[in-house]
DNA sequence: CGTTTTTGACCCGCGC
DNA sequence: GCGCGGGTCAAAAACG
């Protein structure tokens, strides 16, 4: 295959990524212009009346997995944690670790599918992945709200070891955004599920043995951390 | 001892 | 205006 029937094929995948993104950047625009502006200004406990926080463009999916938290090869510290309504899940709340980075997660549990872990980033990382070579899983993210696209996505999506998408064509693989959560637990499998391939109870989809959808990919070796 | 997690309190937007 | 629910803060506890 040619590197501009890759690029196509990859664009062609990434389409309802795109249309999730725009919807999401326009709804977080339109109720949370000024609630940024406090977020970033007045950081702390200081909330002054009339300033509105404001959302960064927001990206959700869902991976099966056992484990809440997945690995995604950015540190993170968890700053809340709240019960959600009618969900017996409660939904996490995570921040980047690194100061200058203002990337936050949300990851909560399908009340529908308990296997299910929807996460939510929000934001986009300003740094390079902890445990991992640039290059590696956040070019995704940056391309899902930098929208550059650029030549290294489908690097990523299908390294140099395979020169074919994964055999897993019921699974969008196109919704892979900053950090392509995969779990290193190796007890676990988890596979990235595009929300808009929210049936969980889907039995077409193929979930690909052990260490995921990722893991078909990605060489272990590379996803072992430090 | 530094970092991370827990958890109750608080703030804010939204719907009624 | 009020109540509800989502999101965040920050002190204390836990952890390595």
């Amino acid at each position: 295959m040619t590197l501009p029937d890759y690029r196509a094929l990859t664009l062609l995948f990434h389409s309802p990524l795109i249309l999730l993104c725009l919807l999401a950047l326009a709804e977080s625009r339109r109720r949370n212009r000024l609630r940024l502006f406090r977020e970033i200004f007045c950081r702390r406990k200081v909330k002054k009346k009339g300033q509105k926080r404001i959302r960064q463009p927001r990206f959700a999916f869902m991976t099966k997995s056992e484990v809440d938290h997945l690995e995604d090869g950015y540190r993170w510290r968890k700053y809340g944690q709240k019960a959600v309504k009618n969900s017996p899940f409660p939904r996490s709340y995570y921040r980047c670790t690194n100061s200058k980075c203002t990337v936050k997660k949300r990851v909560e549990r399908s009340c529908e599918d308990p296997s299910i872990v929807i996460t939510t980033y929000e934001g986009q990382h300003c740094h390079h992945t902890v445990g991992f070579p640039r290059g590696g899983l956040n070019i995704a993210h940056e391309a899902a709200f930098g929208s550059q696209f650029s030549p290294q996505i489908p690097q990523f999506f299908y390294p140099d070891h395979q020169t074919h998408p994964p055999p897993t064509t019921n699974i969008n693989p196109a919704p892979t955004p900053n950090d392509q959560p995969h779990d290193l637990a190796p007890s676990s499998s988890s596979n990235a599920l595009s929300l808009e391939q929210q049936d969980p109870t889907n039995s077409n989809l193929q979930v690909p043995s052990d260490e995921g959808l990722l893991g078909a990919i990605i060489p272990s070796a590379m996803m072992r951390r430090t």
